[in-house]
DNA sequence: CGCACGATGTAGCCTTGGCTACACTTTGCC
DNA sequence: GGCAAAGTGTAGCCAAGGCTACATCGTGCG
């Protein structure tokens, strides 16, 4: 195999296994992000949040929200007890607040940038689990200019 | 129970469980991306991807990459062959340079926002699985403007 | 008051994507 | 030519997050 090696500077290889692995660590909250964010939505609008509507909610089986409940009490941002409806610990209403928050700026950040409402929410959801505090801010000064 | 029912208008169910669908998908094609991207970059810079060099890229086990490389090529990406460098299919190919184009659109765009170099890096490879074409021509337009 | 139905829980299966430990090929070099 | 080191493959473990099928609990209504 001839080719004489290193032609152009792609991106480097270090900093691009270093962005991934970030990739991956923020991977790993989204569903702690999603789970609570939901339950705090339903908490407000009906009273309590029970498995069902969760479910409902995410997208997925009751099962599945069940499973994971069990793993966010580990985690310790849900207070779960059989048959009963699901209540955020302090510290599952704070992250809850804060992904409210950043989903928010991040849709109006896209809708400021003239992308329509139900785009916007679609995109949102999947981009704000990566948004940087930085970037979070820039996307904030932008919307507010 | 008491507490009036429907008070505030929150995100709708259907919409939030269609985004959360919506984002589970991508993020099953992620790795796909992923891949066919370090692999193009590294036949362009190196004159062939190798094993070790793609674990190097991506910042995990030659084991992982093994693995999934098996699953890229029954999705008909990538073409490998025990011991031998491994190769993109056609549709690898056209894949990696849909992404890389992605990729580099998002990064422009983040650094027209005044966000510095690396921090846009690692924001880019988080946010550009999740861009649809809609948002990506709004940047696109952005940052050339 | 009880029972049927809706809500919740449990068992068990699948895929993906991490890993370590160990086996086998290739290859470069003496 | 042969051997050691580097590269690659394989076995088997784990957790997360999907699912279906089935069991159990709670409650509202007849």
């Amino acid at each position: 195999m001839p080719a004489q090696p290193q032609p152009q500077p792609v991106r480097p290889s270090a900093l691009q296994a270093e962005s991934l692995r970030q990739t991956r660590r923020e991977h790993a909250s989204e569903t702690a992000e999603d789970y609570v964010e939901a339950i705090a939505d339903l908490a407000a609008s009906l009273g309590e949040a029970r498995l069902v509507d969760l479910a409902r909610r995410l997208g997925v089986t009751h099962v599945t929200v069940n499973r994971t409940l069990a793993r966010l009490q580990r985690e310790g941002f849900v207070q779960v007890q059989p048959y009963r409806a699901i209540f955020l610990t302090p510290s599952g209403r704070k992250l809850a607040a804060t992904c409210r928050h950043r989903h928010d700026v991040v849709v109006a950040f896209l809708r400021s940038l003239g992308i329509p409402g139900k785009t916007a929410e679609i995109d949102a959801e999947g981009i704000e689990h990566h948004v940087s505090p930085r970037t979070l801010a820039a996307f904030a000064k932008f919307s507010a200019r």
